[in-house]
DNA sequence: TAAGTATATTATAATAATCTAATATGAAGA
DNA sequence: TCTTCATATTAGATTATTATAATATACTTA
């Protein structure tokens, strides 16, 4: 318990912070660019790209670079659900 | 949305520490004292009085004084059905 | 190849969270 | 009343997080 605690800890300050869930509340929907992240959550590149970074570094999103745009998606399945389970919890 | 999230941020930023995750779900078990809960977590007296009183205040969970005892649970329906979400995704 | 766009990186300043130690309060029992 | 136990409070040091500015890279198109 305490173990598992400490790990689901790490994945829940990922979530822990208004811009970045808002971004991942985005990319549950569908991948996205670094720019379209940009625009829904209104912080700068250099903040965005520091988030995406260190969620991908945590193994909870996945990057794809096509051409000029990296696109990104969740990665994590666990994830993926748990932002459904806040959505039902505190939106509906 | 943004507003939102900015709420649901702040509810997870209670949960996002291993100790006071671990507090938190024996408070979804059963209403406990102080002295329980430094036990489970294995926090120092002072840590654990002080993660209480900040998600007192946040409205997360009640105290309830019983002569020499004080006695909390957890106060939000949401929180009590996240933490019953998280050991749905996390613990099963 | 020059210019523009998309993204990443780095360093650092600003702020917030955490832990610890010390002390305080208040109830219970000898 | 004295002591012990349960809890709270405070202040300060330490550490972590966040935001910002500047610069770099790499792709695209003219």
């Amino acid at each position: 318990m305490k173990k598992k605690c400490g790990e689901v800890a790490g994945v829940l300050k990922a979530l822990a912070h208004p811009q970045r869930l808002i971004i991942l509340c985005h990319l549950a929907e569908s991948e996205k660019t670094v720019t379209e992240l940009e625009q829904v959550c209104e912080a700068s590149q250099s903040s965005v790209s520091q988030f995406l970074n260190r969620m991908r570094l945590e193994g909870l999103i996945d990057s794809d670079k096509r051409g000029q745009f990296v696109f990104y998606k969740i990665h994590d399945p666990q994830l993926k659900q748990l932002i459904k389970s806040l959505y039902k919890i505190f939106c509906q």
